[in-house]
RNA sequence: CCAGCAGGCCAUCUUAUCGCUGUAAUUCUGAGCAAUUGGGAUUAAAGAGGAAAGUCCGGACACCAUAGUGCAGCAUAGCGGGUAACACCCGUCCGUUGAAAGACGAGGACCAGUGCAACAGAAAGCAAGUACAGUUAGGCUGUAGUGAAAUCAGGUAAACUCUAUGCGGUGAAACGUCAUGUAAACCAAUGUUUGAGGGCUGCACGCCCAAAUUGGAGGGUAGGCGGUUGGAGCCUUAGAGCAAUUUAAGGCCUAGAUAAAUGAUAAGGCUAGACAGAAUCCGGCUUAUGGCCUGCUUUUUUU
RNA sequence: GGCCACGUAGCUCAGCUGAAUAGAGCACUGGAUUUCGGCUCCAGCGGUCGUAGGUUUGAAUCCUACCGUGGUCA
Protein backbone atom coordinates (compact mmCIF):
# COMPACT_ATOMS: atom_id res chain seq x y z
CA UNK A 1 0.00 0.00 0.00
CA UNK A 2 1.37 3.19 -0.91
CA UNK A 3 0.89 5.56 2.34
CA UNK A 4 3.37 8.04 1.58
CA UNK A 5 1.62 9.56 -1.34
CA UNK A 6 -1.12 12.68 -0.95
CA UNK A 7 -3.85 10.74 -2.72
CA UNK A 8 -7.37 9.82 -2.85
CA UNK A 9 -8.56 7.63 -4.88
CA UNK A 10 -12.08 6.02 -5.29
CA UNK A 11 -10.86 2.80 -3.08
CA UNK A 12 -10.43 5.25 -0.05
CA UNK A 13 -14.43 6.83 -0.27
CA UNK A 14 -16.89 5.78 1.65
CA UNK A 15 -19.49 4.14 -0.77
CA UNK A 16 -21.56 1.29 1.58
CA UNK A 17 -25.09 2.83 2.91
CA UNK A 18 -24.75 0.85 5.62
CA UNK A 19 -21.62 2.22 6.73
CA UNK A 20 -23.54 5.70 6.48
CA UNK A 21 -25.95 4.57 8.75
CA UNK A 22 -24.17 3.32 11.34
CA UNK A 23 -21.74 6.32 11.41
CA UNK A 24 -24.74 8.05 12.11
CA UNK A 25 -26.41 6.10 14.81
CA UNK A 26 -23.33 4.61 16.54
CA UNK A 27 -20.64 6.80 15.47
CA UNK A 28 -18.24 9.04 17.53
CA UNK A 29 -18.17 12.29 16.71
CA UNK A 30 -15.46 15.33 17.67
CA UNK A 31 -15.96 18.89 16.55
CA UNK A 32 -14.02 21.76 15.68
CA UNK A 33 -16.02 24.73 13.80
CA UNK A 34 -16.88 24.85 11.12
CA UNK A 35 -16.13 20.80 10.27
CA UNK A 36 -17.83 17.96 12.83
CA UNK A 37 -15.28 14.57 12.10
CA UNK A 38 -18.01 11.39 13.02
CA UNK A 39 -15.70 8.19 13.46
CA UNK A 40 -16.33 4.61 13.62
CA UNK A 41 -14.62 1.35 13.72
CA UNK A 42 -15.01 -0.65 11.09
CA UNK A 43 -13.41 -3.31 9.18
CA UNK A 44 -13.78 -3.75 4.87
CA UNK A 45 -13.78 -6.27 2.75
CA UNK A 46 -10.99 -4.90 0.53
CA UNK A 47 -8.23 -4.30 2.87
CA UNK A 48 -8.33 -0.62 3.32
CA UNK A 49 -7.74 0.40 6.37
CA UNK A 50 -9.72 4.00 6.62
CA UNK A 51 -12.44 4.77 4.05
CA UNK A 52 -13.54 8.57 4.28
CA UNK A 53 -16.61 10.60 3.42
CA UNK A 54 -17.84 13.92 3.05
CA UNK A 55 -21.02 15.71 3.42
CA UNK A 56 -22.89 19.42 2.73
CA UNK A 57 -26.13 19.50 4.08
CA UNK A 58 -28.87 20.38 1.47
CA UNK A 59 -30.62 22.27 3.81
CA UNK A 60 -28.38 24.87 4.29
CA UNK A 61 -26.81 25.20 1.00
CA UNK A 62 -29.04 24.55 -2.07
CA UNK A 63 -27.15 25.52 -4.57
CA UNK A 64 -25.76 22.51 -6.01
CA UNK A 65 -22.30 24.55 -7.14
CA UNK A 66 -21.86 25.50 -3.67
CA UNK A 67 -21.88 21.98 -2.17
CA UNK A 68 -19.72 20.67 -4.99
CA UNK A 69 -17.36 23.38 -3.85
CA UNK A 70 -17.21 22.65 0.12
CA UNK A 71 -17.00 18.59 -0.94
CA UNK A 72 -14.05 19.55 -2.55
CA UNK A 73 -12.36 21.37 -0.22
CA UNK A 74 -13.15 19.01 2.51
CA UNK A 75 -11.45 16.52 0.11
CA UNK A 76 -8.58 18.20 -0.71
CA UNK A 77 -7.66 19.39 3.24
CA UNK A 78 -8.10 15.60 4.34
CA UNK A 79 -5.58 15.02 0.90
CA UNK A 80 -3.35 17.16 2.55
CA UNK A 81 -2.97 16.12 5.96
CA UNK A 82 -3.75 12.55 6.02
CA UNK A 83 -0.05 11.22 5.27
CA UNK A 84 0.53 12.44 8.85
CA UNK A 85 -2.27 10.56 10.67
CA UNK A 86 -2.06 7.75 9.03
CA UNK A 87 1.23 6.85 9.99
CA UNK A 88 -0.03 7.17 13.74
CA UNK A 89 -3.40 5.45 13.75
CA UNK A 90 -3.84 1.63 14.30
CA UNK A 91 -7.02 0.02 12.96
CA UNK A 92 -9.82 0.25 10.79
CA UNK A 93 -11.96 3.28 10.97
CA UNK A 94 -14.83 5.22 8.70
CA UNK A 95 -14.57 8.62 8.75
CA UNK A 96 -16.96 11.51 8.11
CA UNK A 97 -16.53 15.04 7.31
CA UNK A 98 -19.54 17.05 7.98
CA UNK A 99 -19.31 20.78 7.29
CA UNK A 100 -21.55 22.84 9.75
CA UNK A 101 -21.71 26.51 8.99
CA UNK A 102 -23.74 28.24 6.99
CA UNK A 103 -21.37 30.25 4.79
CA UNK A 104 -19.20 29.29 2.11
CA UNK A 105 -15.71 28.51 3.48
CA UNK A 106 -12.24 29.39 2.79
CA UNK A 107 -9.36 26.91 2.20
CA UNK A 108 -7.44 27.78 4.97
CA UNK A 109 -9.94 27.79 7.61
CA UNK A 110 -11.10 24.15 6.56
CA UNK A 111 -7.22 22.74 6.56
CA UNK A 112 -6.83 23.75 9.74
CA UNK A 113 -10.12 22.80 10.87
CA UNK A 114 -8.92 19.18 9.55
CA UNK A 115 -6.20 19.61 10.93
CA UNK A 116 -6.50 20.06 14.44
CA UNK A 117 -9.74 17.36 14.27
CA UNK A 118 -7.08 14.86 13.00
CA UNK A 119 -4.74 15.37 15.72
CA UNK A 120 -7.99 15.30 18.46
CA UNK A 121 -8.55 12.04 17.20
CA UNK A 122 -5.37 10.49 17.30
CA UNK A 123 -4.75 11.60 21.07
CA UNK A 124 -8.23 9.60 21.65
CA UNK A 125 -7.16 7.09 20.48
CA UNK A 126 -3.82 6.61 21.88
CA UNK A 127 -5.09 6.91 25.09
CA UNK A 128 -8.18 4.46 24.67
CA UNK A 129 -5.14 1.94 23.84
CA UNK A 130 -3.00 2.52 26.42
CA UNK A 131 -6.14 2.48 28.94
C1' C B 1 -23.88 61.34 -28.36
C1' C B 2 -27.83 59.29 -25.27
C1' A B 3 -32.10 56.03 -25.05
C1' G B 4 -34.81 52.01 -27.13
C1' C B 5 -35.48 47.57 -30.38
C1' A B 6 -33.77 43.13 -33.06
C1' G B 7 -30.04 39.39 -34.18
C1' G B 8 -25.35 36.80 -33.43
C1' C B 9 -20.91 35.26 -30.55
C1' C B 10 -17.99 34.11 -25.89
C1' A B 11 -18.62 32.11 -21.01
C1' U B 12 -11.84 34.58 -17.52
C1' C B 13 -7.28 32.92 -19.73
C1' U B 14 -1.82 31.25 -19.58
C1' U B 15 2.33 28.55 -17.12
C1' A B 16 4.33 25.36 -13.12
C1' U B 17 3.72 21.64 -8.92
C1' C B 18 0.36 18.11 -6.28
C1' G B 19 -4.45 15.52 -6.94
C1' C B 20 -9.53 13.16 -9.28
C1' U B 21 -12.68 10.16 -13.44
C1' G B 22 -13.40 6.76 -17.22
C1' U B 23 -10.76 5.28 -22.04
C1' A B 24 -6.43 3.43 -24.94
C1' A B 25 -1.41 1.47 -25.10
C1' U B 26 2.77 -0.80 -22.56
C1' U B 27 4.07 -3.54 -18.33
C1' C B 28 3.95 -6.23 -13.34
C1' U B 29 1.05 -9.64 -10.66
C1' G B 30 -3.27 -13.03 -8.55
C1' A B 31 -7.24 -16.95 -10.14
C1' G B 32 -8.27 -20.72 -14.01
C1' C B 33 -6.56 -26.86 -18.04
C1' A B 34 -8.32 -23.01 -21.26
C1' A B 35 -11.45 -19.18 -23.22
C1' U B 36 -11.29 -15.43 -19.83
C1' U B 37 -10.95 -12.37 -15.61
C1' G B 38 -9.45 -9.47 -10.60
C1' G B 39 -5.74 -5.83 -8.80
C1' G B 40 -1.53 -2.34 -9.48
C1' A B 41 2.29 0.95 -12.09
C1' U B 42 3.74 4.26 -16.20
C1' U B 43 2.54 7.12 -20.49
C1' A B 44 -0.93 9.49 -23.90
C1' A B 45 -5.13 12.24 -25.53
C1' A B 46 -9.79 13.83 -23.23
C1' G B 47 -13.13 15.40 -19.18
C1' A B 48 -20.21 19.87 -17.26
C1' G B 49 -24.02 24.20 -19.56
C1' G B 50 -26.14 28.15 -22.44
C1' A B 51 -29.14 27.61 -19.62
C1' A B 52 -26.76 21.22 -17.42
C1' A B 53 -32.23 24.58 -13.90
C1' G B 54 -37.84 24.57 -13.82
C1' U B 55 -40.08 19.60 -15.32
C1' C B 56 -44.09 23.14 -18.95
C1' C B 57 -44.77 20.43 -23.94
C1' G B 58 -43.12 16.91 -27.91
C1' G B 59 -40.51 12.35 -29.22
C1' A B 60 -36.85 8.06 -29.11
C1' C B 61 -36.35 3.70 -25.95
C1' A B 62 -38.40 -0.20 -22.34
C1' C B 63 -42.42 -3.06 -20.18
C1' C B 64 -47.72 -3.87 -19.90
C1' A B 65 -51.73 -7.96 -25.33
C1' U B 66 -49.70 -7.29 -31.22
C1' A B 67 -51.70 -1.41 -28.01
C1' G B 68 -57.59 -3.20 -30.21
C1' U B 69 -63.08 -0.76 -30.19
C1' G B 70 -66.83 2.77 -28.03
C1' C B 71 -67.92 6.36 -24.30
C1' A B 72 -65.74 9.41 -20.80
C1' G B 73 -61.39 12.49 -20.20
C1' C B 74 -57.35 15.72 -21.80
C1' A B 75 -54.98 18.97 -25.30
C1' U B 76 -54.80 22.26 -29.54
C1' A B 77 -57.55 26.30 -32.51
C1' G B 78 -57.21 32.55 -38.49
C1' C B 79 -54.80 30.66 -43.17
C1' G B 80 -50.48 28.18 -45.50
C1' G B 81 -45.86 25.65 -44.80
C1' G B 82 -41.60 23.03 -41.87
C1' U B 83 -40.60 18.71 -38.78
C1' A B 84 -39.69 12.19 -36.07
C1' A B 85 -43.24 15.09 -33.29
C1' C B 86 -45.17 19.40 -30.75
C1' A B 87 -48.59 23.79 -27.37
C1' C B 88 -42.33 24.74 -31.16
C1' C B 89 -40.41 27.31 -35.70
C1' C B 90 -41.20 30.16 -40.51
C1' G B 91 -44.37 33.10 -43.85
C1' U B 92 -48.83 35.83 -44.05
C1' C B 93 -53.89 38.23 -42.79
C1' C B 94 -56.49 40.54 -38.74
C1' G B 95 -56.56 42.77 -33.81
C1' U B 96 -54.03 45.25 -29.55
C1' U B 97 -49.95 48.30 -28.18
C1' G B 98 -45.73 51.89 -29.17
C1' A B 99 -43.61 58.31 -31.44
C1' A B 100 -40.85 54.58 -34.44
C1' A B 101 -37.72 50.31 -35.11
C1' G B 102 -40.75 46.57 -33.29
C1' A B 103 -43.47 43.58 -29.68
C1' C B 104 -47.71 40.70 -28.12
C1' G B 105 -52.29 37.63 -29.21
C1' A B 106 -55.82 30.28 -25.70
C1' G B 107 -57.55 35.20 -32.91
C1' G B 108 -63.20 28.42 -34.74
C1' A B 109 -68.65 28.71 -33.19
C1' C B 110 -73.39 32.07 -28.60
C1' C B 111 -78.54 32.20 -36.91
C1' A B 112 -77.86 23.49 -31.98
C1' G B 113 -79.20 23.79 -26.94
C1' U B 114 -78.52 25.10 -21.57
C1' G B 115 -76.70 28.50 -17.96
C1' C B 116 -74.95 33.33 -16.00
C1' A B 117 -75.15 38.91 -15.64
C1' A B 118 -73.68 42.73 -8.71
C1' C B 119 -74.97 48.07 -8.75
C1' A B 120 -77.72 51.10 -11.96
C1' G B 121 -82.02 50.71 -15.04
C1' A B 122 -88.99 50.29 -16.86
C1' A B 123 -86.66 45.99 -18.75
C1' A B 124 -80.55 41.69 -18.91
C1' G B 125 -84.86 38.07 -22.07
C1' C B 126 -91.54 32.40 -21.28
C1' A B 127 -92.01 38.98 -20.52
C1' A B 128 -92.84 44.01 -19.67
C1' G B 129 -92.51 48.84 -21.61
C1' U B 130 -90.58 55.38 -18.93
C1' A B 131 -90.24 60.54 -20.89
C1' C B 132 -90.23 63.64 -25.20
C1' A B 133 -91.04 64.39 -30.55
C1' G B 134 -93.55 62.97 -35.34
C1' U B 135 -98.77 61.06 -36.78
C1' U B 136 -106.37 62.33 -35.57
C1' A B 137 -106.16 57.59 -32.76
C1' G B 138 -104.44 52.52 -32.46
C1' G B 139 -99.87 51.30 -33.80
C1' C B 140 -95.16 52.49 -35.70
C1' U B 141 -90.57 55.41 -35.96
C1' G B 142 -86.73 58.44 -33.79
C1' U B 143 -84.27 60.58 -29.57
C1' A B 144 -83.11 60.69 -24.27
C1' G B 145 -81.68 58.02 -19.88
C1' U B 146 -78.93 53.21 -17.04
C1' G B 147 -75.10 49.98 -18.14
C1' A B 148 -69.62 46.34 -20.22
C1' A B 149 -73.93 44.88 -22.95
C1' A B 150 -80.66 47.12 -24.43
C1' U B 151 -86.03 43.40 -29.67
C1' C B 152 -80.12 43.54 -32.45
C1' A B 153 -79.61 37.01 -35.67
C1' G B 154 -78.08 41.52 -28.05
C1' G B 155 -73.28 40.19 -24.21
C1' U B 156 -70.50 36.03 -22.19
C1' A B 157 -67.43 29.78 -24.59
C1' A B 158 -59.54 31.13 -19.86
C1' A B 159 -69.27 29.11 -18.51
C1' C B 160 -71.22 24.07 -19.77
C1' U B 161 -71.27 22.91 -24.71
C1' C B 162 -70.77 22.28 -30.26
C1' U B 163 -67.23 21.81 -34.60
C1' A B 164 -62.37 20.14 -36.53
C1' U B 165 -57.80 17.62 -35.37
C1' G B 166 -54.69 14.70 -32.11
C1' C B 167 -53.82 11.55 -27.74
C1' G B 168 -53.62 3.78 -24.69
C1' G B 169 -50.94 3.58 -19.71
C1' U B 170 -46.52 3.75 -16.88
C1' G B 171 -41.65 5.67 -16.65
C1' A B 172 -34.41 4.34 -16.31
C1' A B 173 -36.09 3.98 -8.98
C1' A B 174 -38.67 1.64 -16.63
C1' C B 175 -36.59 -2.95 -17.93
C1' G B 176 -33.03 -7.21 -18.73
C1' U B 177 -29.49 -10.25 -16.20
C1' C B 178 -25.90 -12.65 -12.33
C1' A B 179 -24.60 -14.59 -7.37
C1' U B 180 -26.24 -16.04 -2.11
C1' G B 181 -30.82 -19.76 -0.85
C1' U B 182 -36.42 -22.80 2.78
C1' A B 183 -42.41 -22.75 1.88
C1' A B 184 -46.95 -20.00 -0.57
C1' A B 185 -46.17 -17.48 -5.53
C1' C B 186 -43.15 -17.67 -11.19
C1' C B 187 -42.17 -20.34 -16.19
C1' A B 188 -43.10 -24.65 -19.69
C1' A B 189 -46.16 -29.01 -20.99
C1' U B 190 -50.99 -31.66 -20.21
C1' G B 191 -55.89 -29.48 -19.26
C1' U B 192 -61.45 -27.65 -17.44
C1' U B 193 -66.77 -25.55 -16.58
C1' U B 194 -70.06 -21.62 -14.56
C1' G B 195 -69.35 -17.63 -11.45
C1' A B 196 -66.35 -14.48 -8.46
C1' G B 197 -61.49 -12.52 -9.05
C1' G B 198 -56.88 -10.85 -11.25
C1' G B 199 -53.69 -8.46 -15.54
C1' C B 200 -50.65 -0.74 -15.50
C1' U B 201 -55.69 4.93 -16.58
C1' G B 202 -62.26 5.63 -15.15
C1' C B 203 -66.49 2.69 -17.37
C1' A B 204 -68.29 -0.93 -21.08
C1' C B 205 -66.60 -4.51 -24.84
C1' G B 206 -62.74 -7.66 -26.32
C1' C B 207 -58.14 -10.38 -25.14
C1' C B 208 -55.05 -13.17 -21.54
C1' C B 209 -54.59 -15.82 -16.74
C1' A B 210 -56.74 -19.20 -13.08
C1' A B 211 -58.02 -26.08 -10.09
C1' A B 212 -54.60 -30.43 -10.44
C1' U B 213 -50.04 -33.28 -12.10
C1' U B 214 -44.89 -33.41 -13.95
C1' G B 215 -40.43 -30.79 -14.90
C1' G B 216 -37.76 -26.28 -14.50
C1' A B 217 -36.71 -22.45 -11.51
C1' G B 218 -37.97 -18.00 -8.74
C1' G B 219 -39.85 -14.11 -4.12
C1' G B 220 -38.07 -10.54 0.21
C1' U B 221 -33.48 -7.93 1.44
C1' A B 222 -28.75 -5.58 0.28
C1' G B 223 -25.58 -5.55 -4.12
C1' G B 224 -22.68 -6.49 -9.20
C1' C B 225 -23.21 -6.07 -14.56
C1' G B 226 -26.08 -4.46 -18.84
C1' G B 227 -29.49 -0.44 -20.31
C1' U B 228 -25.25 3.98 -20.76
C1' U B 229 -23.73 6.96 -24.57
C1' G B 230 -22.21 7.31 -32.15
C1' G B 231 -26.59 10.65 -32.10
C1' A B 232 -33.53 13.07 -35.69
C1' G B 233 -24.82 14.27 -33.82
C1' C B 234 -21.32 18.44 -35.08
C1' C B 235 -18.32 21.33 -38.81
C1' U B 236 -17.29 23.00 -43.99
C1' U B 237 -18.78 23.62 -49.12
C1' A B 238 -22.49 23.49 -53.05
C1' G B 239 -27.78 23.20 -54.68
C1' A B 240 -33.54 23.99 -53.68
C1' G B 241 -36.72 27.51 -50.91
C1' C B 242 -38.90 34.59 -49.23
C1' A B 243 -37.94 31.69 -44.69
C1' A B 244 -38.28 27.73 -41.05
C1' U B 245 -36.02 23.69 -43.30
C1' U B 246 -34.03 20.18 -46.63
C1' U B 247 -30.70 17.38 -50.35
C1' A B 248 -25.65 15.95 -51.77
C1' A B 249 -20.30 15.58 -50.99
C1' G B 250 -16.15 15.73 -47.64
C1' G B 251 -14.27 15.77 -42.68
C1' C B 252 -14.64 14.87 -37.14
C1' C B 253 -15.51 11.54 -32.43
C1' U B 254 -16.97 15.27 -28.51
C1' A B 255 -18.26 13.61 -20.20
C1' G B 256 -20.26 8.91 -18.64
C1' A B 257 -20.20 9.51 -12.53
C1' U B 258 -23.25 6.24 -8.94
C1' A B 259 -22.28 9.30 -0.99
C1' A B 260 -21.63 10.88 -7.34
C1' A B 261 -15.24 12.85 -11.05
C1' U B 262 -12.77 19.55 -12.85
C1' G B 263 -9.86 21.11 -7.08
C1' A B 264 -5.56 23.42 -4.19
C1' U B 265 -1.10 26.57 -4.20
C1' A B 266 2.15 30.31 -6.74
C1' A B 267 2.96 34.09 -10.65
C1' G B 268 1.08 37.19 -14.60
C1' G B 269 -2.64 39.63 -18.22
C1' C B 270 -7.33 45.62 -16.52
C1' U B 271 -9.65 42.48 -11.30
C1' A B 272 -10.14 38.37 -6.69
C1' G B 273 -15.01 37.95 -12.27
C1' A B 274 -22.47 37.01 -13.51
C1' C B 275 -26.14 32.94 -13.43
C1' A B 276 -24.80 28.39 -12.20
C1' G B 277 -22.90 21.43 -11.91
C1' A B 278 -24.57 16.30 -16.66
C1' A B 279 -27.36 11.48 -14.08
C1' U B 280 -31.21 7.39 -20.26
C1' C B 281 -30.91 10.53 -24.63
C1' C B 282 -32.70 14.21 -28.17
C1' G B 283 -36.21 18.76 -30.28
C1' G B 284 -38.43 23.12 -28.13
C1' C B 285 -40.54 26.52 -24.33
C1' U B 286 -39.90 29.26 -19.73
C1' U B 287 -36.97 31.37 -15.96
C1' A B 288 -31.77 33.20 -13.84
C1' U B 289 -27.47 35.91 -15.68
C1' G B 290 -21.86 38.84 -17.06
C1' G B 291 -19.66 40.82 -21.45
C1' C B 292 -18.64 41.85 -26.74
C1' C B 293 -20.10 42.77 -31.87
C1' U B 294 -23.52 44.07 -35.93
C1' G B 295 -27.94 46.35 -37.85
C1' C B 296 -32.31 49.46 -37.20
C1' U B 297 -35.53 53.59 -34.87
C1' U B 298 -37.27 58.29 -33.05
C1' U B 299 -36.79 62.74 -29.90
C1' U B 300 -33.58 67.02 -28.72
C1' U B 301 -29.37 70.10 -30.25
C1' U B 302 -26.06 71.70 -34.28
C1' U B 303 -25.15 72.07 -39.64
C1' G C 1 -34.19 11.31 -11.75
C1' G C 2 -39.59 10.82 -11.92
C1' C C 3 -44.49 11.80 -9.71
C1' C C 4 -48.02 14.58 -6.47
C1' A C 5 -50.14 18.06 -2.97
C1' C C 6 -50.41 22.87 -0.39
C1' G C 7 -49.58 28.61 0.16
C1' U C 8 -55.93 33.39 2.94
C1' A C 9 -55.17 37.84 9.96
C1' G C 10 -49.42 36.64 14.67
C1' C C 11 -51.28 30.87 14.75
C1' U C 12 -55.11 26.88 13.00
C1' C C 13 -58.49 26.86 9.13
C1' A C 14 -63.40 28.12 6.06
C1' G C 15 -64.73 30.69 1.53
C1' C C 16 -62.67 28.67 -4.52
C1' U C 17 -66.92 24.02 -7.75
C1' G C 18 -70.92 28.14 -10.06
C1' A C 19 -67.31 35.64 -10.03
C1' A C 20 -70.03 41.30 -6.84
C1' U C 21 -69.81 40.93 1.84
C1' A C 22 -62.89 38.34 2.96
C1' G C 23 -65.03 35.28 7.54
C1' A C 24 -64.63 31.73 12.21
C1' G C 25 -61.74 30.03 16.57
C1' C C 26 -57.30 31.08 19.48
C1' A C 27 -54.08 35.30 20.49
C1' C C 28 -53.78 40.82 21.35
C1' U C 29 -56.18 45.79 23.07
C1' G C 30 -60.19 48.38 25.66
C1' G C 31 -64.68 48.10 28.59
C1' A C 32 -68.44 45.48 31.88
C1' U C 33 -68.65 41.91 36.10
C1' U C 34 -65.02 41.11 40.65
C1' U C 35 -61.65 43.55 46.65
C1' C C 36 -57.72 41.68 42.90
C1' G C 37 -57.07 37.74 39.28
C1' G C 38 -59.48 33.89 36.36
C1' C C 39 -64.07 32.43 33.86
C1' U C 40 -68.03 34.83 31.12
C1' C C 41 -70.18 38.92 28.09
C1' C C 42 -69.56 43.33 24.68
C1' A C 43 -66.62 46.16 21.33
C1' G C 44 -62.17 46.78 18.65
C1' C C 45 -57.33 45.63 16.37
C1' G C 46 -55.22 42.69 12.62
C1' G C 47 -55.39 41.13 5.16
C1' U C 48 -50.48 43.38 -1.48
C1' C C 49 -55.74 36.33 -0.27
C1' G C 50 -47.40 33.47 -2.02
C1' U C 51 -45.47 36.79 -6.58
C1' A C 52 -46.26 38.66 -11.67
C1' G C 53 -49.17 38.83 -15.97
C1' G C 54 -53.78 37.56 -18.73
C1' U C 55 -59.39 36.62 -19.59
C1' U C 56 -63.63 39.58 -17.77
C1' U C 57 -67.62 45.31 -16.69
C1' G C 58 -65.65 42.81 -12.24
C1' A C 59 -60.70 37.65 -9.94
C1' A C 60 -59.14 35.04 -3.13
C1' U C 61 -62.01 32.18 -6.95
C1' C C 62 -60.85 31.00 -14.00
C1' C C 63 -55.99 30.57 -17.14
C1' U C 64 -50.48 30.91 -17.64
C1' A C 65 -45.58 31.54 -15.78
C1' C C 66 -42.52 32.03 -11.55
C1' C C 67 -41.31 31.64 -5.91
C1' G C 68 -41.64 28.87 -1.43
C1' U C 69 -43.03 24.49 1.71
C1' G C 70 -44.02 19.38 2.26
C1' G C 71 -44.85 14.26 0.73
C1' U C 72 -43.91 9.85 -2.27
C1' C C 73 -41.05 5.86 -5.23
C1' A C 74 -36.48 0.71 -4.65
Amino acid sequence: MTLNKFTFQKREKLKSKRVFEQLFVEGKSIKAFPVKLLYTQVSFDDGERIKVGVVAPKKKFKSAVKRNRIKRLLREAYRQNKQEAFNKIEGNFAFLFLYLGNKMPEYDEVNRAIQQLLSAFIKKECHEKID
